[in-house]
DNA sequence: CTGAAAGCGCTAACAC
DNA sequence: GTGTTAGCGCTTTCAG
């Protein structure tokens, strides 16, 4: 409607005026200041935030890759950066891939359309010699750990924190354990989740690995097969609480009990894994979020580790 | 870096040439429509965003105004709104307000700046008369059922789910029935929630209601009161799964047993009530989300009504 | 303290 | 088919 010439046509005064009051900026006589107020209060004018972005160079946008909407764990993260974004006044956008490389790079190319002032990547599927050209016209933080220089990283141990996971269960009497993993081996932490096992128990027998886990019905899929092996495992180390959760209901389901008859520990102590009472492992998404979207705004490509903590429960 | 006149000069083409063959428009010989692609390539340039959105007059960013974004049924709607945005190539950008009405009332104005073409709100602080001046600057769609011809609605019909969620309960035989809502008396839904118990069961004694419920601890701590009642309830209607769930573990903690010592019923259909095997009213918030969406892109002001469906499980 | 004017990067009449 | 040009609505030198 109104523009930015109507307001100084009205108030008598020039553009760049009605700029300067619109911007608090000195050097207005508190006449003209007023003057110009009044016009913008009775058009109830607000500047184009197109043409100001188009101008500054900037949309104080930031951009959120999650493969899933729907997944607990991203919506802690998400969680995470819409705190700190309403703190500093930024808009969030969100970017679900499902995994979808090709759309990936669609999201990243928004820093290119100067669209996004930056993106995190809460979970990735190309890898970062596809990325990180993509730096160059923007930050780009990962909470995943990445030696790339390029990238900021506000990350989880989780090698380590798998290790732990691990030698508690060990500890704690157990030789065959299983586990669960998102995604299959192309992803990292399914990777390090091998790793680790491999260091605390050795290499995993192939039917103690269930891939492609993300929801309570996975969970309880893979508690079908997980359950009914001959040398069936003693204990289950979930990738999330939901999944942990399904797995729960499976076991209890076919009479079992837990942690007799089988030890379950859950991971990113979700409510569903308090319900239950499911020991797990707090990644503290949340403060990874937040810690993510700090890097992002101030443009840093530090790595920043999240501590992990374990929350004993009396599932193992 | 580049921008479209570099393009048009390199390629020795007019910006008009280049923008034709940007946006696909007919009439332009292939050989200059070749060259003209060649150099893009070379320069790996791609328009301006805001440019673009500054002289269309619209950006295909919508806003979802959502009082917590750790919620799950919140994220159920924007999972439904995501959905259809991929599918509509727009972005979504997520507005947590935490039920601050100066803040949704900001997040409303950006309709005015031109930054967003139009926003859904999936809960809201303002009261309408103090939200529909703003639907003068772009459609308003509302998650919830409003007389007010300005705003289009995608609606769960909550008094009538209400009111047979009662009658279910009442025909089991309950008479002495709780309930949860999620906020006090200002809250429509709260509203209809007494209203449709005045009309099954007549008003609520004071101490059978419980307010603020959001979470699975507002559940626990619900429970904690209820059924330390003389007369307790025999039958709780939760406003969300997470809720129940709370409730289910405080019960099961006391040594109740569910149904046989009091009933539950949730809302929402999510995971955590499946793993608990909670009844629940799905209000099927999925869809209400996607066809909130439709209606923000057509400009539509149709009230849709969503259906809702009683799943039934083993806690009533 | 104030204003004219030159853009930011793009689209779309309009003329040729 | 193609190019010239006038904006979209704002900020920001640069002169007064």
């Amino acid at each position: 409607m109104a523009n930015i010439h109507d307001i100084a046509k009205k108030a008598g005064v020039s553009v760049t005026t009605v700029s300067r009051v619109l911007n608090n900026h000195k050097y207005v006589s508190e006449e003209k200041r007023i003057a110009v107020q009044n016009v913008i209060d009775e058009f109830n004018y607000t500047p184009n935030r197109n043409a100001i972005d188009l101008i500054r160079g900037e949309t104080r946008q930031i951009g959120v890759i999650i493969p899933y909407n729907n997944n607990q764990a991203f919506d802690q993260m998400l969680h995470g950066i819409l705190n700190k974004s309403i703190e500093h006044e930024y808009s969030v956008i969100v970017l679900p891939t499902t995994y979808d490389a090709k759309k990936e790079l669609e999201y990243l190319s928004m820093l290119q359309t100067k669209m996004l002032d930056a993106v995190i990547i809460t979970s990735r599927s190309n890898n970062w010699e596809a990325i990180t050209p993509f730096t160059k016209y923007g930050p780009i933080i990962s909470c995943e750990y990445t030696d790339f220089s390029e990238i900021g990283c506000s990350y989880i141990d989780r090698y380590t924190s798998y290790v732990e996971a691990f030698y508690l269960l060990k500890e704690r009497g157990h030789e065959r354990v299983a586990f669960t993993t998102a995604r299959e081996m192309e992803s990292k932490s399914t990777i390090q989740t091998f790793t680790a096992y491999e260091e605390v128990f050795g290499k995993p027998s192939g039917d103690y690995v269930i891939f492609n886990c993300y929801s309570m019905q996975d969970g309880y899929r893979a508690a079908q097969k997980l359950l009914h092996i001959k040398e069936k495992p003693t204990a289950i180390y979930a990738n999330g609480d939901e999944v942990a959760a399904g797995i729960y209901q499976y076991a209890i389901s076919i009479g079992m009990h837990i942690p007799r008859d089988v030890a379950l520990l859950g991971q990113e102590n979700q409510p569903i894994g308090e319900a239950l009472a499911i020991s797990t492992v707090d990644h503290q998404l949340i403060q990874a979020g937040e810690q993510a979207f700090e890097l992002a705004i101030k443009k840093s490509k530090d790595k920043i580790k999240i501590p992990y903590q374990i929350i004993h429960r009396s599932s193992i």
